[in-house]
DNA sequence: TGTACATCAGTGAACGCGCGTTCACTGATGTAC
DNA sequence: TGTACATCAGTGAACGCGCGTTCACTGATGTAC
């Protein structure tokens, strides 16, 4: 008898937290954060309907967990990025990676009226990310160091690369993009620092 | 009897139709557009439960008929912004303003998976939209005239306005941004132009 | 190595709810003559 | 001006559905001795 087999078989899951967030986001890229059904995501595990109450206390639990999920990615993501280049501009397009790599993350991170906003794992991961982009910025040369300045750079590029992948997901942009996101997004984001991308 | 009074009375309602898309534009601002129930809206319209199903046959096709009525308030709004200012940096301010003031109609646009995106009134009014946005960025001077850079100025100055306004309605920008999207986003928009705003 | 017992993960039946849609109907309106 | 009739907007009862949540339960696991 192997692990999985045992793993499968046994009465307990053992693993059914993670199974249960992973079927999660695959359904959400599937249908949509509203449509997720708690029995629909037992149904996929292959376990009994009540089973994903006992890991994530309600539905807005199990998307809370989800979306801190997605921000601690982002953070990671972001960081790596800016330490591999360090560039803005690059992360920036990690940021659009990310996003087009984890859409059922991204959705539910920027749907706060779908989880509890104030638990502390995702504040805390949210934090996280947020340093991570203005890091980013202030890393800039030509950002200025001023408050204001900076600040403004900050809220240009998080626009700039969120509106990006958002319009992207929602297949908004004519077909003549592309089909990969990272390489429209390196010109696009590459506007507003004025460098034209060759 | 007033009219007010005859239309309130009267067996037949005489409004019906656009009461219930205003209701409807109420209801997606308070609770979002995937919460929207035909139920709910008759209940708001004082009507009975059956009578919305009347006017747009499904709940697919009331919120078609809100999006479409978005696409073509936000194609006026760039027109105008555009022939009295002559400018795009205008434009994008007009574009936030517009999402800010109609959450509930923006909301709808960009969720394709809740209407039917092939009907013909629809595709008319977002073919008005876009037509009048890239009439913005080709006025840009600084946006040059081949066909790749006009393109890509067009993502650009289409990412920065809708991210940022996405995330000001997410309520994901820091407090201390204010409370004035439009000031706001002039400031953060004229950094894709190199127009430090004073 | 073996036994007793506490803890925990998952079960399955049951509940009440709000929903979209259908359908025969009724009341009002407008048009033809 | 009056009458007949077609058309249309809104009604209300009924349907079946999937959902979240609760709860007493059962089977497995781990720990103490």
């Amino acid at each position: 008898v192997s692990d999985a087999d045992r793993v499968q078989r046994s009465y307990h899951h053992g693993n059914l937290r993670s199974v249960i967030m992973q079927a999660a986001a695959e359904a959400i890229r599937e249908t949509g954060a509203a449509n997720l059904s708690l029995r629909e995501l037992a149904r996929r595990a292959g376990v009994s309907h009540a089973a994903p109450a006992h890991h994530f206390r309600d539905k807005a639990g199990l998307l809370t967990a989800l979306a801190a999920e997605g921000f601690d990615l982002l953070a990671d993501t972001l960081t790596t990025a800016l330490q591999q280049t360090g560039s803005l501009l690059e992360m920036g397009v990690a940021y659009v990676h990310f996003a087009t790599t984890h859409p059922a993350h991204f959705e539910v991170m920027f749907s706060t009226d779908l989880y509890h906003p104030d638990d502390g794992d995702l504040v805390a991961s949210r934090d996280r990310a947020t340093r991570a982009l203005s890091e980013g910025v202030a890393r800039t040369p030509s950002a200025g160091s001023t408050g204001r300045e900076a600040r403004l750079a900050s809220l240009a590029a998080w626009s700039i690369v969120h509106g990006f992948a958002t319009l992207w997901l929602g297949h908004a942009f004519p077909s003549d993009v592309g089909s990969q996101p990272e390489e429209a997004a390196r010109a696009v984001i590459s506007r507003l620092f004025d460098q034209p991308f060759p």
